[in-house]
DNA sequence: TATTGTTATACTCTATAACTATA
DNA sequence: TATAGTTATAGAGTATAACAATA
């Protein structure tokens, strides 16, 4: 009773939003599975998109770990023939990363599913459903 | 040009809570290493409150793996004197995680960084702080 | 028979450090 | 000297399957 214990609205929102996608992790998990995928190939894939590629440098950055696990990751999408490793024009250490045909097909279905908005989204009235994605396109628009 | 590809607000809307979060992941794993933690032994954490034991198998289902890999993560948090062990009065079966106090006060300032909302949500303009977050409590009240 | 938790296994992710080939 | 990518290593997470104790 001593403490009032008030929280802003930004942090509470926050908490939230940690909660809301962090129940859905075993679901995304479950998706990237059905495509024999592992969680952070699924995301590596997601990543790239076609006609973009992506130096194994800048994939890393936006994965959010080491260099090194990369070429690890990489190495197992290639092998499936999903993505490709392409030797870089200007720069000869750089290696670009381009999906292949499958990898296209197969990113697709992936997206479809992990983009499926969960229960708690749907169920939103659309003036809400608008509201949230108004609110996180004003957060993202930097 | 052939097609519109229009997005639902909800697909939207899931997309960029997916990319927010899923940019701030190393974040949260940086904010957990300064404890020694790793991801799951954060999130294990942050799952215990003190005073409310949680059967490991309630543990498994939150933070959404199976139940074999409770047992290693609690493990090493064990060994650091986080959390205990305790066997249930009722069911012989049931063992219940309770966080000790340097548990207790490991997971304060872990969720104290750990809630802090990232600079996307902190720049939005009140209105919109207000707006998010009445959103999300609509969508999780349930 | 079903459930809770553990163990064993094999695979993936992880950062660190040392290496190569470039720049 | 610095950077892009690889390799080696050790530790952690992961699901599956088999098991013991209990229900």
């Amino acid at each position: 009773m001593s403490k009032t214990e008030t929280i802003a609205p930004a942090q509470e929102a926050w908490m939230l939003l940690l909660d809301l996608v962090g129940s859905h992790r075993a679901t995304i998990v479950a998706t990237a599975a059905e495509h024999d995928l592992s969680p952070m190939q699924a995301f590596a894939l997601r990543r790239l998109e076609p006609g973009r590629p992506l130096p194994m440098n800048e994939l890393a950055d936006v994965l959010g770990c080491d260099a090194s696990n990369v070429t690890g990751i990489v190495d197992r999408l290639e092998v499936r023939g999903l993505v490709e490793r392409r030797a870089d024009e200007r720069d000869r250490r750089v290696r670009n990363l381009a999906v292949t045909a499958e990898g296209a097909a197969v990113r697709e279905d992936l997206l479809r599913r992990m983009h499926t908005p969960p229960a708690e989204i749907a169920a939103l009235s659309p003036t809400d459903q608008r509201r949230l994605r108004d609110v996180l396109r004003h957060a993202l628009e930097r």
